[in-house]
DNA sequence: CTTGACTCTCCCCTTAAGTAGAGGGTTTAG
DNA sequence: CTAAACCCTCTACTTAAGGGGAGAGTCAAG
């Protein structure tokens, strides 16, 4: 598939042998390969941090203390991501909480929908 | 600047009237516009359906029920983010602490890094 | 031998929300 | 009058992870 060749343009899997024919030979380790970038992308790494990980590999040097600070790192940050939404959502519970009291002819042009305000803005 | 540019170009925000010169002349219900946009951005809706809801607004309806509507949506769309989130989080939880029983030195290139694994791989 | 199914490379497209810069016109302060 | 500081339009770029398709070559089955 294309995955498998823009894996190869970004430089996260090698050039693969090929056939006389010019066609891809790929051999057990991509299989390998793909089954680690697979497992990494679950654990929310992105291709550049699995590039940075297999370049280890590729230099022949142990990734393993490397890896355990990213997964750490990623840890926190969905932590951040997490915090993030769910102030996302303490400000939509507001807005919908207070909708019951307002009634809708209330609801005037100028601000497009009385629905949605915020009291500190910066424009 | 340069996104109430973008605001325009994606009409979001209606085309301003022009001074003599080709320069923008804003009014009060632009800056009134860009504070909803702000308040909305803060409860994560994106541009496109601000402009579903500025859309409203310039064909005369209240906007009030889709407001809300979308409102909800995006709180049901929050939780399922948190949820993946979460997940991503247990799967980096559980490979940290089975690294503590892992040596580095049985970490061996076949895999490129024996920290991540994962049973159920589609490739 | 031919036809259908693959594969090759190369280039452009996608989403979101802008940002950067070129090349020109305008306005304002000194 | 001039120089700085704005503003104008237009194009292209950014990030991430690929997807689509053209045009050409290859391979296997009937």
């Amino acid at each position: 598939m294309k995955t498998i060749r823009y894996y190869e343009e970004i430089e996260v899997l090698g050039e693969p042998r090929r056939l006389a024919s010019g066609y891809r030979d790929y051999d057990i380790d991509t299989i390998e390969r793909l089954r680690f970038i697979r497992a990494s992308q679950a654990s929310g790494l992105s291709l550049g941090e699995i590039k940075g990980i297999v370049a280890y590999r590729d230099r022949g040097e142990s990734p393993c203390s490397h890896v355990l600070d990213l997964l750490r790192r990623r840890s926190d940050e969905i932590d951040a991501q997490i915090e993030e939404l769910k102030r996302s959502k303490t400000i939509i519970n507001k807005l919908v909480t207070r909708s019951r009291k307002l009634r809708p002819e209330d609801c005037s042009a100028s601000s497009v929908c009385h629905l949605i305000t915020k009291d500190k803005i910066r424009i």
